[in-house]
DNA sequence: CGCGTGATTGACCTTGCTCAAAACGAGTGG
DNA sequence: CCACTCGTTTTGAGCAAGGTCAATCACGCG
């Protein structure tokens, strides 16, 4: 597999491409956005490793939105014909695969409920939530601790809210004693505190196993 | 195929449903939403004539939302064993279905983008000119004219905005002679003004045939 | 030490929300 | 045909969450 490394903000996949190959995250973060043509921008996904955030192009052919690394990362790339044939040769991976772009999807609907209907703090909250326990299925929580190298800029990005109040919010949630956000890191001080605040159900992560520590 | 005759607003399936088969709307129009825990409910999809609205339960046993009747509407089911069956003996199949699911990834995508960061004018614009197009691509448009069954209510829990606020944007774009709509109907009185304002690019929809005189 | 990016804060403003009342219209029973 | 009802649309008035603009602060880095 071809890999490289890439800096921080650096396109991965832009809109309009037709890929002939997916990206695999292995190291750092990558991040999906599409902007409005008054500049604006919407993310709309924050990938970790072991994700192929652009897997949809193996069946739609012309990329309908940017991908880029959010912080300097290592990815690889797998061209479709070897994911095609890995498909027909092992019929289960192209199950697999299909189910994790329908994942994909669930969490599309859960940030569309958040932006349309949550309130700043809950939004923020319920981000953190999801991120947290994406980074420690593939084991990179530590401490209630995780790497998330994201400026607030972004953070508004992906909520549908200014950098402003972006801010304004997640002094809140460290006035609540919830949270712990800086230094690219985001430390978890209050799980419980948190998922309520962010209203966080995590059903529709469709996790395989469950933490019962973490979702009772 | 198992059919059945449903009534405005009847459930399909229900969040946490665990179902065995999938729904293929005949006619009318289902729509799929989530419910906050404030009671708020976004709507993430209408569906209509020929789609599949619930296919990824094929592969995600738990439902994470709701899926439901628009207006009165006919539904087929069919059985995800079977589904499974056409996809092993005619692979084509399979990635034509994997492709359907992509795309409703695709709308979710340009939604949120809406959701996040146009106006509220804007954001209905969108969602007619994205409705007659998929209308249209199954021959439910005439005469600039669809079959359009929908309250400014459920408008508003699809675009996150007050019933209040939806109808004095609507009034706005009928103040501009963009569209009529009303009576169960939707007509576009001004395409490309109302693409203007919605700021509108089809290609997130992946049609594969678009039609030159829309989309000039 | 000087720079540059990102975080923070203050002041003010706008979009869109809430509450509440009134108008409308299709369907029902008399 | 009319009165009544229920759901939906429309309108008014006041409010608030969040946006904008702009200045300042903090800190890692060369």
């Amino acid at each position: 597999m071809k890999l490289r490394q890439l800096q921080r903000d650096e396109a991965i996949v832009r809109e309009h491409d037709q890929p002939s190959r997916s990206c695999l995250v292995i190291e750092g973060f990558a991040y999906r956005f599409k902007a409005a043509s008054d500049g604006k921008r919407q993310i709309f996904s924050f990938q970790v490793r072991g994700e192929i955030p652009d897997l949809h192009s193996l069946h739609l052919k012309t990329m309908d939105h940017d991908l880029a690394a959010l912080s300097p990362a290592i990815v690889g790339f797998i061209a479709h014909s070897d994911l095609l044939e890995l498909c027909v040769q092992f019929p289960g991976v192209a199950g697999t695969l299909w189910r994790e772009t329908l994942i994909d999807g669930s969490i599309f609907r859960e940030w569309m409920l958040g932006i349309g209907q949550r309130q700043a703090q809950t939004r923020i909250a319920h981000l953190f939530c999801e991120l947290y326990l994406r980074l420690d299925a593939v084991g990179l929580a530590q401490d209630w601790t995780v790497s998330l190298p994201i400026t607030q800029e972004q953070l508004g990005d992906a909520l549908g809210l200014s950098t402003v109040h972006v801010n304004r919010s997640l002094n809140g949630l460290r006035a609540d004693s919830l949270i712990t956000l800086g230094a690219g890191k985001l430390r978890i001080d209050d799980w419980d505190g948190l998922k309520d605040v962010a209203d966080f159900d995590p059903a529709y992560l469709h996790l395989r196993q469950p933490k019962p520590s973490l979702h009772a």
